[in-house]
DNA sequence: TCAAGATGGTATCGAGACCATACCATTCAA
DNA sequence: TTGAATGGTATGGTCTCGATACCATCTTGA
C-alpha cells in the first residue's frame, strides 16, 4: 500500500498551479500576459455565438471593462480583429488574425505535459478523466454559473443523423466542427453529469 | 458510451481555475488577495524548516521581493508574526497569529467542493487521486523544481518504528504531525513516483 | 410610437501584485 | 580575512483588475 493521503482537490489544485505556471512562462516568452494567451485560446476554440467581449469576460471571470482593455491591446498587436456584428450593432465580433492563430498555437502548447501524460497507462488516464469530468459538471451546475462546455455535451444539442446536428436553443444547424467548440450558452443536461 | 473526449489536462486546468475562482471570492470577502490566503495556508501547513520568506517565495513561485511586501502587509494586519531566527540572524521565522490561524481556516475552506467530492464513489476518487499523484510527481521531477510535498512522501523520510520518524537530511527526529507537513526540502524518491 | 430599462462596450482612475535592480546584513568557504 | 553565497528590504516602473461613469443600441410594454 502506498501512502498518498493527498486529497483529490489538493492534487487538482497543485497540478493546476503547475500548469498555470508553465503557461505563464510561455506567455511572457511570447511577450504577452497569461490572460492574453487565455483569451487567444478561447477565441480559437469558441463557436460563432461566443466570439464577443462579453462572452470572453464571462469565460474568464473578469469584468467587461478589464477585458475591453486586453482586447484593445491584442488588436494593437495585430493578434485579433474586431468588427461590429451585422444584426446587433452594439456587439463586436472577435476573430484571430493569422498572427494570433499562430501565437495561440505556439504559446498555448505546453512542453512537458504531453510526455508526462503519455507515460500514464491509458485506461488509468481515461478513468481519471471520467471522474474529473463528473466532478466538473457537478461543480458547474452547483455554482449556477455558465459552464462553457463543448457544444456536443449541451442540453440543447440535437443529433439529426449523419454529420447533421442542430442547436435546440437557436434552432440553427451545426456541423461536426461546431459541435466541438466552446459555447457560451452551454448547459449540462439535467440528470446525468457528463454521460 | 458517453462522449467525453475532454483530455485529462483540460479537466485539471478547468477544475483548477474553478477552485481558484472560488478561493479568490473567499479571499476578497475576507479583505485579502488570493495570494495572501495562499500564504497563510502555507504557513499553516509547512514544517519547521519551511516557515521563512524565501521558502514561501519558492513555494508560490514569486520573487522574494514580492513576498516581502505581502508579508509586511500581513503583519500590519496582525495575521502573522515575524521574528529573527536564533541561529542564523539573516533568517526570519514566520508564524500565524491567532487571528491569522482563524482567517486561514475560514478563508481557506471551500464551500461547494466537499459535497461534490463526497458525491463521487470513494474507490473512483481514490483511483483518480493515485493517477494524479503520479502525474504530479512526474511533472515536478521533470521540471527539476522543488516539490514541496509532505514530509512522509520524501526521499529522506525514515520510519524508526511506532510514531518515531526521522529526517535523513537534517537527522532530526520527527513526530507524526511533522510528517504530514509541507517541507521545502522535499524530494520524491528516485524510482517510483508516489508509491 | 415612444419612453424606460436592459445589454454591449469604452474611458478613466486608483489599488495593488509583481518584477528588476540595487542594496544591506550575515554566514560560509577558501 | 577576504570574497562569495544567502536571506531579506527598498524603490521604481509595468501592468492587471475592479469600480464608476458614460454612450450607443436594442427590447419591451403601455
Amino acid at each position: 500500500m502506498n501512502e498518498q493521503r493527498i486529497p483529490l482537490l489538493d492534487l487538482v489544485e497543485s497540478l493546476g498551479r503547475l500548469a498555470a505556471g508553465e503557461r505563464r512562462q510561455r506567455a511572457v516568452a511570447a511577450g504577452l500576459q497569461p490572460v492574453h494567451v487565455q483569451a487567444l485560446d478561447y477565441l480559437r476554440r469558441c463557436n460563432r455565438y461566443s466570439n464577443t467581449p462579453q462572452a470572453l469576460a464571462d469565460y474568464l471571470g473578469l469584468t467587461k471593462g478589464t477585458v475591453s482593455q486586453s482586447l484593445q491591446l491584442l488588436e494593437r498587436k495585430g493578434l485579433i480583429a474586431r468588427r461590429p456584428d451585422d444584426a446587433d450593432r452594439r456587439v463586436l465580433r472577435l476573430a484571430l488574425t493569422a498572427a494570433g492563430e499562430a501565437l495561440a498555437g505556439t504559446a498555448g502548447e505546453l512542453a512537458e505535459w504531453p510526455a508526462a501524460l503519455a507515460a500514464l497507462p491509458a485506461d488509468e488516464a481515461d478513468a481519471a478523466a471520467a471522474t474529473l469530468a463528473r466532478l466538473l459538471a457537478t461543480m458547474q451546475r452547483r455554482r449556477g454559473g455558465q459552464s462553457f462546455g463543448a457544444c456536443h455535451s449541451c442540453r440543447h444539442f440535437r443529433h439529426e443523423g449523419g454529420d447533421a446536428y442542430r442547436c435546440g436553443l437557436t434552432g440553427e444547424p451545426l456541423g461536426a466542427d461546431d459541435s466541438r467548440r466552446i459555447c457560451r450558452e452551454h448547459a449540462w443536461p439535467e440528470a446525468a453529469a457528463a454521460d
